[in-house]
RNA sequence: GGUUCCGUAGCUCAGCUGGAUAGAGCAACAGCCUUCUAAGCUGUGGGUCUUGGGUUCGAAUCCCAACGGAAUCACCA
């Protein structure tokens, strides 16, 4: 049993000895003791004196000698500061504790079984004309993380991506590449192919542009106003009109647009294939919008049978949710074509088809808020257990220091890029160290620049609270010092670095000193460390902030740090404090890999 | 204008289910490598926690208001 829950326990009956009362649990405010006391863990008397009837300092001696008395095996001795009362633990319960880490494979984690609630989490979902930007990696990052974080919370996930590949966003890059692709193809160019398409679009929507501009002056010229000039312009564009008529001739089958609608696909998912390789992330099942988009028409047309919508004159399907405090939303065209809400729908009804889902998880933008809002009230409407409760994980825009990535402008960071830069800085980097690599083959150092570039943008991203907004400046590159996934990382190779050198294993269990005291502060708040991993872990999970996580991963790598300059551990010369020194690395090191494994983020054996 | 989110050191961020003197990193300055990896460690300076009220023994944390910023309120997805 965890000390917390032994003194927890203790003063409950404390307080019902000393003063006749029932106590909940809740008011028995146990924490860390702050660095500049003495002690351990502290207890709060502030709550209790409801209950003591005394000033804080009596109700805490009062307290604290119990504790003495009645757990001598748990608490040695204790002080009291104003209304906090500090306990100093007995240093043979810390060694239990690592004992107790050490020996546990799945240390922190809840065990998945086959009766767990099983939840879905869709993240990714891109379009298919353009290739993946620093956007998309915060999203796939921060999905496979909290899948991740999920399943350590002993639920069944399913990961899922809902593929956009279909629209007039795709008939853009297929008309562009039509008129002036000259037959390129990513095999003759040598281009990614989700490059190739994204370049025939910025391609459309340059030569778009110019025709609008060249439209909006003739029609200004005739006497329209500037805006008026624009709107009809717009309207009238040619290329527009030709990219609708192609996604009408898509939506009719037409065989030669869809053959070259499948190509263009393809490329576009074998770049995107590439680009999710190196994020390391990946689904369990993959939806695609054109399978999706025509199942949400029969859910609507259920509800509107059921009176849960409303047809307007001109045929329009509508959902009012006034009463809810919000708008009236639109469910189906009048020539009966579905929307963004529609396709939802429809997508949640495949899904309900394939798995019993207990929750889902949308991992998806803030600036689609509404939608969400609007999505679980209408599918709870329409009869799914899991519509009211769903979670939509809002995570905030990535900026740069000019604003938002704007692709007409030219600053979008592009995800393969950033990924290679990363990688190459972290090659740069330890070409700077000496004698620290020079042994390894090519081929293993790359492996190494690789684990820790990506290590570094990762948790560069995941260690900031998803639902803010989060600054890049892609003029400095991000750091590897300080507060950073290869600071961890380093941590870890360190320990590795000592565990090879010895063929020492600890004993299990490990022995407990006589009189001299064994361990030292820095040793035991080490191992409060280790021992809070598990409520990170459970945090993490209740809350949907994987950057609990990283946030835990630093100060336990920072802690360690701290230990490991001020003490030596294979030329320690007493066997037993060595032993406890060996165990704490080797538990430092486990908890470190699973925690940042949880982030996706990899921990190499050297650095 | 309605709704939602955000505002903590020069910069990037923790802390927010109320608890002791608000913490890290970066940047600046000063130290530490014949000793287990210096991508490390130690120190110095840097704060009206946007502002004003309220609740409380106690507020960065909870409530109200104001100010500032973001998103959204499409027959785009």
């Amino acid at each position: 049993m965890q000390i917390e829950q032994k003194i927890t326990q203790a003063v409950v009956a404390a307080v019902k000895d000393l003063y006749g009362q029932d106590v909940p649990d809740a008011l028995v405010q146990l924490g860390a003791t702050k660095k500049e006391f003495e002690g351990h863990l502290t207890l709060v008397v502030f709550p209790l004196l409801k209950m003591s009837r005394k000033r804080p300092e009596d109700t805490a001696q009062d307290i604290g000698q119990y504790l003495v008395a009645q757990l001598p095996d748990v608490v040695a001795r204790f002080n009291v500061i104003k209304g906090f009362l500090n306990l100093v633990v007995a240093d043979a319960c810390w060694i239990n504790l690592l004992d107790e880490i050490r020996h546990d494979e799945n240390y922190g984690l809840t065990p998945v079984t086959d009766n767990s609630p099983l939840v879905m989490i869709e993240y990714s979902s891109p379009n298919t004309n353009k290739p993946l930007h620093l956007g998309h990696v915060r999203n796939n990052l921060l999905g496979w993380a909290l899948a991740q974080v999920m399943a350590a919370n002993g639920n069944r996930v399913v990961k899922t991506n809902i593929v956009n590949d279909r629209g007039i966003h795709i008939c853009k890059s297929m008309l562009a590449w039509s008129k002036w692709g000259h037959g390129e193809t990513p095999a003759n160019s040598g281009k990614k192919g989700d490059h190739l398409v994204g370049d025939y679009y910025v391609a459309f929507d340059k030569h778009y542009r110019a025709e609008v501009k060249e439209l909006a002056d003739k029609f200004m010229s005739e006497g329209m106003d500037a805006e008026a000039a624009k709107e009809r312009a717009e309207k009238e564009s040619p290329l527009m009109q030709e990219a609708r008529a192609m996604l009408v001739k898509w939506e009719q089958n037409d065989p030669e647009v869809r053959a070259l609608w499948r190509q263009m696909n393809e490329w576009v998912y074998a770049g995107f294939d590439e680009t999710y390789k190196a994020l390391g992330v990946g689904f369990d099942k993959i939806y695609y919008e054109s399978q999706t988009y025509l199942e949400g028409k029969e859910k609507v047309m259920e509800g509107l049978d059921k009176g849960f919508f409303y047809r307007r004159p001109d045929g329009s399907v509508w959902a009012d949710l006034t009463g809810e405090g919000l708008d009236e939303k639109l469910l189906l065209r009048a020539d009966g074509t579905s929307v963004y809400m529609t396709q939802d729908i429809g997508t949640a009804k495949l899904r309900f088809q394939d798995f019993p889902i207990d929750k889902m998880i949308y991992v998806v933008g803030n600036e689609q808020n509404y939608h969400f809002q609007v999505l679980s009230i209408l599918l709870d409407k329409l009869g799914f257990k899991w519509g009211k409760d769903l979670v939509h994980f809002s995570y905030g825009m990535v900026e740069l220091p000019n604003g938002k990535m704007k692709s007409r402008e030219g600053t979008v960071v592009d995800a393969d890029d950033l990924i290679a830069k990363m990688i190459s800085d972290a090659r740069e980097m330890s070409k700077d160290k000496v004698n620290k690599l020079e042994d390894l083959t090519d081929e293993e150092a790359q492996e190494i620049a690789r684990i820790v570039g990506m290590g570094a943008l990762k948790y560069f991203i995941l260690k900031v609270d998803a639902r803010k907004n989060m600054l890049f400046n892609p003029e400095e590159s991000i750091d590897f010092n300080g507060n950073t996934g290869p600071f961890i990382q380093y941590t870890y190779a360190r320990i590795r670095s000592i565990l090879r050198r010895t063929s020492e294993l600890p004993p299990h269990p490990l022995t407990k000193g006589d009189d001299s005291p064994l361990l030292s502060a820095k040793e035991i708040s080490l191992i409060q460390l280790l021992a809070a991993f598990g409520s990170a872990v459970r945090q993490a999970g209740t809350d949907y902030n994987v950057s609990v996580i990283a946030n835990y991963c630093y100060d336990l790598a920072k802690e360690f740090n701290g230990f490991y300059h001020d003490f030596q551990i294979l030329k320690e010369p007493d066997e037993q404090i060595r032993a406890v020194r060996l165990a704490l690395c080797e538990s430092v090191a486990k908890v470190i890999r699973q925690g940042m494994g949880l982030l996706g983020i990899e921990v190499p054996e050297r650095m």
